[in-house]
DNA sequence: TCTGGGGTCCTAGGACCC
DNA sequence: TCTGGGGTCCTAGGACCC
């Protein structure tokens, strides 16, 4: 039995735990940059704003009620994710955090201690007292029930953001996927769901209910796992430890357009070196850089240019000037006078646990001398706390830097930031 | 003026090998 | 008329997830 617990509106929530105020008000919280809506509370999702929509195209609008809006404050988020884990940790000891705001817990074993539904209650109340923040709970034989089991916990109040399914009742299970649109089936997004309704599939059940074979001939292998594990055949499994990354990707859309070369060529060190320290914190060596510049794909009049470039390297590497040298002779190669971007960004492949490479033995390439120590050096510096150091080409404070004018305080990672509580 | 960021997996097709 | 069989590796593109 798999248990899947997800934050309720986690980032708007995020916003409102040190902020009582707030309850209950309308909170919006947008993309980088201040873009899009990316996260509403229950009374902003009630005033119609919906999900992804540009701010700009809202911000001025008349709502009954003033609207609370921040800008993204990851610091904060993944603090607060860390203490939700924590929290279900001390019920179900083997979970695996599969995004930020969402677990999946091993719940094997508990229907014969006491009922799923009355556990997914208890899980509930221990997160809400240990962290303030409110999960919901679906508990079902597999992932891709414990997820419908979970949407159908919010979409109908009386469960009270709880819901098991299990293998004795079928019928339970069955009656809530005749309930469910296939394009809510985990697994099933818009392309999907629009091909699978030419075949006369339009709910979950429908799709339960339809030929493995015939669903892979049509589609692939994972649409036909999701039709085995919505009969309750488990396919997909509990991963405790992460597999280790198969790419890092670093970009950021610019605060301002950048039009000049010396402008993009900071930018992309900058997230050249982001990239490998992410790199490093993985422990492997990548050969394989790539960087990717383009214009907005939203200006009319402006003709649009995208394109990207990559370099593999001889010797594997986890060392920033490597990874800044491969980027910039990339970002040479596509570079183009003229536009005005809007966006660039850093990405590693082909990655190896270790850096030397048999293939090089006779090589005249030979990785660079002390490279582990001084990577070991810089980022702990840049861990300590005490201060930052970073590669020249980056610049300082530049003008396309990220635009977070809404940001929220660090609340939990900053000591200036700590909320202090006041006896009257 | 203004539209996010970071991932995974699968498939098809081409190059190349014997 | 008629042009093998079997395999690997790589890449691009498309789908999905949060």
């Amino acid at each position: 039995m798999f248990g899947l617990a997800d934050v309720n509106s986690f980032y708007a929530s995020c916003e409102t735990l040190f902020r009582p105020d707030l309850r209950g008000k309308p909170v919006v919280v947008l993309s980088n940059n201040d873009g899009c809506v990316i996260a509403r509370s229950a009374a902003a999702k009630i005033l119609g704003i919906k999900m992804g929509v540009p701010w700009f195209q809202i911000k001025s609008q008349d709502f009954p009620e003033s609207v609370h809006v921040f800008s993204s404050n990851y610091a904060l988020y993944h603090s607060l994710s860390q203490r939700v884990m924590a929290s279900l940790e001390e019920m179900t000891p083997r979970i695996e955090q599969y995004s930020i705001d969402e677990m999946f817990l091993d719940v094997t074993g508990i229907g014969a201690v006491e009922e799923y539904d009355t556990f997914g209650h208890r899980l509930r109340a221990h997160v809400l007292s240990t962290t303030g923040l409110t999960v919901g709970c679906g508990l079902a034989p597999t992932k891709t029930l414990a997820k419908s089991a979970q949407w159908a916990g919010k979409e109908w109040k009386q469960f009270r953001g709880v819901l098991a399914l299990t293998p004795e009742n079928r019928k339970r299970t069955e009656k809530l996927l005749s309930l469910q649109p296939v394009e809510e089936v985990w697994g099933v997004g818009r392309r999907l769901s629009k091909k699978l309704a030419t075949m006369g599939i339009k709910t979950a059940l429908d799709l339960a209910r339809s030929n493995p074979a015939l669903i892979r001939r049509n589609f692939s292998v994972v649409l036909e796992r999701t039709v085995r594990e919505l009969n309750g055949e488990s396919c997909i499994l509990l991963e405790e430890t992460p597999p280790p990354k198969q790419q890092i990707v670093c970009s950021r859309s610019f605060g301002e357009r950048v039009t000049t070369y010396d402008a993009m060529r900071q930018a992309v060190c900058q997230y050249a070196e982001r990239a490998a320290e992410k790199l490093r914190s993985e422990r492997q060596f990548c050969r394989h850089v790539a960087v990717f510049v383009k214009t907005s794909p939203f200006t009319e009049n402006e003709p649009y240019y995208g394109n990207v470039a990559s370099e593999k390297l001889l010797i594997p590497t986890q060392d920033t000037r490597d990874i800044i040298a491969a980027a910039m002779k990339a970002l040479d190669r596509i570079w183009l006078n003229g536009h005005r971007y809007a966006k660039a960004g850093c990405m590693l492949n082909d990655f190896t646990p270790t850096g030397v490479s048999q293939l090089n033995l006779f090589d005249d390439t030979q990785p660079r001398s002390n490279s582990n120590q001084l990577m070991k050096v810089v980022d702990g510096i840049n861990h300590s706390g005490l201060g930052k150091v970073w590669f020249a080409g980056r610049g300082i404070a530049p003008d396309w830097q990220m635009k977070r004018d809404l940001l929220s305080p660090a609340y939990t990672t900053r000591w200036v930031d700590v909320p202090s509580a006041r006896l009257c």
